[in-house]
DNA sequence: TATGAATGAGCATTCATTCAT
DNA sequence: GATGAATGAATGCTCATTCAT
């Protein structure tokens, strides 16, 4: 009916200092679900379970409030980023988080799929840009960490391109090939240690 | 604007028996230009030069519009694909034309975009998963005609992932980074020729 | 796709020359099943299994064929009317057959709502009048047979409301609540016979 | 044209209270005139003389719309229906508002013709069948008063008839067969007063 | 500050009808 | 004669955004 949208217990929600947040949430959420063309201003509310008024009271336009979506998406997935790679002390173990990174099911699904409507978004707004740029370096400063600046380049984009497949395969590949693919382009000095000790240098 | 839409002689333009064909090419462009979200009826009629009712008169719904052109898409772009190594008779060469795909500016700028708004497609529409599938076979069988099937899967992730970033990078990567990190992928084995002997024997 | 329609052995049914009938029939099954207002040359055309054109080249406009579809419907549930009391030869056969006339399940719901469709269709088009007046009298001269013309109009107003009532309630009023009401408005003087003497006499 | 649509001072007119209900009157006065079918968002608009919006922003559908439409019609009509026979006390007078309500002219002819829209719309939708079953109960609750069940029962069927063939004649029926009609349904009891007050004893 | 009523532009889709073949 | 491609006008509906409260 008339805009009443979601239902629950909404009274009293007055001073809900996280709203804001909440709603970039929920943003997020709708974006990996319905796409970034299916998120509406309606969509997000609901799932926020908010009032519709309180998203467009909150956000100038949609287009600012999914380039702010983007933006703590960008700002979350490169912490977690980070902390995936804290504790990686071998070159095996690098090798083993990285796999991981390509052939983790579902639990990284969301993750993956808002990266490639980030990215898709950028291609058509430039002012989206400035955040997958930033993106792209901060994760090539993980990575180079393990592996130089160019392997990290290379890496990061064969990695790109192996888990859009993995999205989209019908059956997924098998973690030895994607181990094999990730230690050939990491080349042959890699597991050789000397890289890495240079990278725990750093 | 209402309804008259394109403008143009198309007085008398009946029985235009390539209408179909062309709609469908006309909604690539509009594709390409402003996305899946951005293609509408109303945009792809006037890209087409046609009366909006022609375009809902020849597809069923707008969906299948899209899927049919993007089945048209994956058809002319493995053409193009097959076609862009059909001469390839030495690994140097093999590799310029790699090299070609990835940093081929504006001319390769429209079928790039293409290709990732059919992958973000399919990623929402799993029935648009018989054209990302085949697609990638028929460039893997392409590629791996000089590479192998192994390090063709590899290639073709890795030039994925580079095209997506050399669309976004505020400014282009070199050829030289570019060729590095194909030939880093190809092994050391491939410019020794042995492995390119093998290929041109099957 | 695009108006191709019905599927089946169409080839070779040129020279159909009861086809307009056929279409006109089958412009009665769709009133019948989706309404007057759901009555289109698409549903029509799919129901003869006839293409798209024949409906239309066979008839002037949509609102002619549905006046001839009617017509038809008038002239084809008079004669079924005629011949339902054809073979009465009592009074408490007639309240018999006027007493299935309103209960009579399924079979008789296409005529019924035909009946309705016509004449809500008639209260809009003023041209459509002529049928519903020479049905009307056409079944009160039936009925007057029976009962006399003044009988004759209240019996087929009471039919009329009970047999629209009966379509639309929960569950069907039985059979001897009906007669009961059939009975009570032909008027005492019917089951003693007299009256019916005279309706044969004529 | 082109969704300016009605005329009129509408700027400022926010905050209309009683816009739903406005439209829900609109939308019987469209049907009444233009029928079910000829009943469109649009024509509901401007007959309501508020934007295409406000009328797709209050009801959730069009059926949704003409469902809450025809409910405020079956509401309104059964408390006028209930006054029409407040003032009854003697078997001739509810007589003559009986006769009263078939023949009552262009005054009736509204609510009269609404309600075969009704009824067909019913029978197209089974949802819409709690509100003619409601109005058929109230109806005979109402004449029940004065006849006793199953007469009432009979009589609204007799009056459903020969209102609809009243709208359809090509020149009225005399009141006095009107009344003839409906005082042979009474039965003879009636007008000697024993039934009638009975009906006053409770 | 917060909200939901309000609105105009736009969209996918349907369809009666026309007309070249 | 018959057909199906073609078209423009409508239709139901969605939605970003504005704004009175």
């Amino acid at each position: 009916m008339g805009g009443t949208g979601a239902g629950g217990a909404r009274r009293g929600r007055r001073y809900d200092p996280e709203r804001r947040t909440r709603i970039l949430d929920a943003a997020l959420d709708v974006i990996a679900e319905h796409g970034t063309a299916g998120t509406t201003h309606r969509t997000i509310a609901a799932r926020a379970d908010v009032p519709l008024g309180s998203v467009t009271y909150h956000f100038a336009s949609l287009a600012d409030l999914l380039a702010q979506a983007f933006a703590r998406y960008v700002e979350l997935q490169s912490a977690t980023f980070e902390k995936l790679f804290e504790d990686v002390a071998t070159p095996e173990q690098f090798v083993e988080v990285v796999v991981d990174l390509v052939c983790g099911g579902p639990a990284r699904h969301r993750s993956a799929v808002l990266g490639f409507e980030l990215h898709l978004a950028a291609l058509r707004d430039p002012g989206l840009r400035v955040l997958t740029q930033a993106w792209t370096w901060q994760s090539r400063a993980v990575l180079a960490r393990f592996t130089g600046p160019d392997t990290a380049a290379r890496l990061d984009a064969l990695l790109e391109g192996m888990i859009m497949h993995a999205l989209l395969a019908a059956e997924p590949e098998s973690r030895e090939a994607t181990r094999a693919a990730i230690v050939q382009t990491l080349g042959p000095a890699h597991l050789e240690g000397d890289r890495h000790a240079r990278a725990r240098g750093i």
